[in-house]
DNA sequence: TATCAGCTATAGCTACAGGCTATGGACCAG
DNA sequence: CTGGTCCATAGCCTGTAGCTATAGCTGATA
């Protein structure tokens, strides 16, 4: 979204219409008519309600202003990260299981090169755990789901993910009996199926109970491990579900089904989020970093899709 | 500093050259060669070292580039803020002692009225006392320091204070003495002067002590209220420092002496942090949003000064 | 050391985004 | 009803950022 035409809306919200803005800014009026138009076009709803004398933020433009006002600051403020030190020092970065493989080889060799005085060390384990631990002080910084209630800080949305049902191929049939062969499979099929999930506190079981899903208590595994889930659906014993990101391995061999989950898509948020007990320092500003980058790279190779609006006109 | 020429570089870091990152990014080579070299004029320093087989990111690169990441993509997913509901509920904001004048009016003015289910309780005190109550968890949102090393989530830059010395005009002689007539007075003439300062916890403390400011402890008052600190000063009872921003009524009357202190001029930064209890509501961005278009005002007003790259050639 | 391949910088051209002026039309106050 | 204020539209103009062509540099290799 574009810089100055966000700086625009600010300006108007701020001087109450477009003519003072206008001056404000040292511009003409209908230039500002013109870059607000594109902006609420390109958002497809209005941002601002025009009365006879002035302008007002509509409550969409109030949010969309409040987002971008940070965010325009840090633009510029930007030259100031060039007197920042070199970042150095230890950060315990704890993520999702999945991820650790996608993350692991850029961490310790791009990363570790770039600084060679920063020390990472990388932590796993399902998002519940990684949640405590962050809350606990025992990590740094952390990749997690929205899906939970964090006493950490939210610091910003990665990206988004769908979620995936999948089963060893042999497994087949479950879905056939029940008249599921075409993609997407509602999320109310999921209480009809054999399901090997984590436990209730890891976010993916909270994202799929928010969603409706209700598996049936006595067709459930609860099994708080990755590679244990991995192998029991390897061995046929049933349905699990995880995000697409966890599944490369899974998606390139021919023995697994994988299937869309919901319509709309069943997805998760990917959120990134700091240590209460830890300031924001250069060295976690480079790993945050480097994560938006990890992040960037998998959104190209269509693993991850950029968090979107949800409901969007055009 | 534009969103395009940045984008630019990070796609030169991460493709390892300018004609790959070109390829990508779906221009031509000679486009960005120029995005690159005026970017890098606008910074004043080389951020890409050109090697025979591509580029690399300098040192002063990296550190752009890795502040700029989450700034970009906070602007492309800025659509998603629409999604978020209303802010409301209960937000507990801790400010220093005297910027609760300059925010109580459009706290309980513009932003009540904007947002009537949100409900903002402004507490104000020495930075040191915010500092700890942000971490123990007393207030939401806080404005401090970076003097201090803060248990809490330092999220961001807000701007950037002056420290001036001032005394009523009665105590005149005592610069006249040492033959500091003209601006800026040094910070070691601080060591011969009566001072009225908080006590060692409190940010403006740890600045003076980081300039290398020594008070005479025999010379020197320690009150721990700005009201008093400003009353003995009125009496004529010695010099203090303060903020620019806490000294816009003394600046109106003639009875005070206001100097710039030190060469480069003693600044402080203000801070915006996060408590460590509360996650990054709908709420919170609303009081942020806030306080960045409360600091801008007060930046336009001369009062403070945006952050800026220390070290600046041109 | 000389050569070549691969890369970036420079020069000059073009096109479009974003600025401006002029003007029309809506809205509110008196 | 009328005048004043304000935003939208139309049409023009300029500057920026894109393009092609080419020169110049660098590092690898023979």
């Amino acid at each position: 979204m574009d810089q100055t035409r966000l700086r625009s809306l600010l300006a108007i919200a701020e001087h109450g219409g477009f003519g003072r803005a206008a001056a404000a800014l040292g511009l003409a009026q209908p230039s500002l008519s013109r870059q607000i138009a594109l902006l609420e076009q390109e958002v497809g709803r209005p941002l601002l309600y025009r009365h006879g004398r002035g302008a007002r933020l509509t409550e969409d433009g109030q949010r969309l202003a409040d987002a971008a006002r940070p965010l325009l600051t840090g633009l510029a403020n930007l030259a100031s990260a060039l007197d920042d030190p070199v970042p150095r020092g230890q950060v315990v970065l704890g993520v999702p299981t999945f991820m650790s493989v996608h993350l692991a080889g850029s961490i310790f060799g791009e990363l570790r090169q770039r600084y060679p005085q920063l020390h990472i060390r990388l932590v796993d384990g399902f998002s519940g755990f990684i949640n405590q631990w962050l809350t606990e002080g025992r990590l740094d910084i952390a990749i997690l789901y929205d899906s939970q209630r964090s006493r950490a800080i939210m610091a910003e949305v990665l990206a988004e993910e769908d979620l995936l049902l999948f089963a060893h191929r042999r497994r087949a049939r479950d879905l056939r009996g029940e008249g599921l062969e075409q993609d997407p499979v509602p999320v109310s099929a999921l209480a009809e199926l054999q399901l090997i999930l984590p436990d209730q506190q890891h976010g993916l079981r909270r994202a799929l109970h928010r969603a409706g899903a209700h598996p049936d208590p006595a067709l459930l595994l609860e099994v708080d491990s990755l590679a244990a889930i991995r192998t029991l659906v390897e061995h046929g014993l049933g349905w699990s579900v995880l995000p697409r990101a966890a599944l490369t391995q899974e998606a390139a061999k021919r023995c697994y089904i994988l299937r869309d989950l919901g319509a709309p898509p069943l997805r998760v948020r990917l959120m990134v989020a700091v240590s209460p007990a830890r300031g924001m320092t250069p060295a976690l500003r480079a790993v945050l970093a480097h994560l938006h980058a990890m992040v960037a790279r998998l959104q190209k190779r269509g693993i991850m899709s950029a968090p979107a609006a949800r409901a969007r006109q055009n």
